[in-house]
DNA sequence: GGCCACAGAGAACGAGCGTTCTCTCGACCA
DNA sequence: TGGTCGAGAGAACGCTCGTTCTCTGTGGCC
């Protein structure tokens, strides 16, 4: 294990727990046992190192994600089993929400590296949930594949707050109806007419 | 204009804007032009402020939004009227994201306070799309509500990311075709997933 | 064996922050 | 009018943090 590595996964750990702001190089040293001296030889700056994490994040998470999809066949079962690897992970013990939206809450203005490492991890995500919508042949895949997006980042928030890995069954659920009734609705309704409007009232 | 709402409406501007760790009590103290000594009397402490940063930003969001849905009659067009609020909020010159996920993820496992203030908002929010969904007659209204939480923190999660107010459209998209394809949905399917039953879950 | 270059451990430095203290001045009231 | 109280402005204090420096020891090379 290089020292390298060492450090990155030091600051995974507590850079995700407690959040970037809230943990000093002093602990990243006590936890990885590298001393300072050396951590800068390898990330000249905190900011460096905080890249590095995202960076890192990002090819587990997505490595992680591929590699649980690949185990299903069926274009549906594969894009619904995003969502069962996202229940896996929320319902472990190390879960503190998606380490991107924390991360881009705390410094995205002021930090132009963490932006862009911010926004190329929900690209890429977002790119991968195209291919699986292609996938299954789906009526709208590029607006599906959006839709799915935005489950995918409110089940995080959400079990994040709530503790709870239920999300994740909520999200999937939304995503098969989203699934087999999208063409459906697309082909009936138009997108900015008003409603069928039975105006039942409470 | 009293000198509490003075330091609060500071303390939302640069809160909100650059992160709660970002900002110094110097700086509210400067825009606010209340000495600090003055403001210590308000709030005893900085955490202080910052929970009534998070409770007054609650009842702008909740008291807005509601003014809003109730400018539309029709259950759907209320409900789906969340989301055009959503969108002229993320197409405001002022628009960073929620400012509680924000907060939750700058601070929620170091403070209490602010972690109760998050769960409540968040909480609050739930109960009110529920309503909406009770309204609408929809077969399963606490699961689609719960569906709709989700696409609602993933658009601002996403929103803010991508600098776009395209993805409150794209959950207002998603939002219809659940509501609309639902019930037809769980109707004719018949997968055995446990999907309806742990969809429950607050 | 003697010199050198580098590594480790910890202190030190400068900046920023939350919080409190001091000094001054103006208002109010007997 | 004189005395007291409180408010404003800013400095000060103690702490933390990112970053750098110093001191000591050790292994390699002529």
């Amino acid at each position: 294990m290089t020292v390298e590595t060492k450090v990155l996964s030091a600051a995974d750990a507590l850079f995700y727990q407690h959040g970037v702001q809230a943990v000093g190089m002093d602990r990243i040293r006590d936890a990885s046992g590298v001393p300072l001296k050396r951590i800068y030889q390898c990330f000249p700056s905190k900011g460096a190192l905080v890249e590095a994490y995202l960076r890192r994040r990002d090819r587990w998470a997505r490595t992680a994600l591929e590699e649980h999809v690949a185990r299903h066949t069926g274009s549906e079962e594969r894009l619904l089993a995003v969502f069962d690897w996202l229940y896996d992970w929320f319902d472990g013990p190390n879960f503190h929400g998606c380490a991107f939206i924390n991360a881009f809450g705390e410094l995205g203005s002021g930090s132009q590296g963490v932006a862009d490492a911010v926004r190329d991890h929900k690209a890429a995500v977002h790119q991968y949930l195209r291919t699986l919508t292609h996938e299954t042949g789906a009526a709208e895949p590029e607006g599906l594949a959006a839709q799915l997006v935005l489950l995918l980042d409110g089940a995080m928030s959400t079990a994040s707050i709530t503790a709870s890995p239920a999300p994740a069954r909520q999200a999937r659920a939304a995503a098969r109806t989203l699934l087999n009734g999208a063409s459906a609705a697309t082909a009936v309704t138009d997108d900015s007419s008003p409603q069928i409007a039975d105006a039942q009232q409470v």
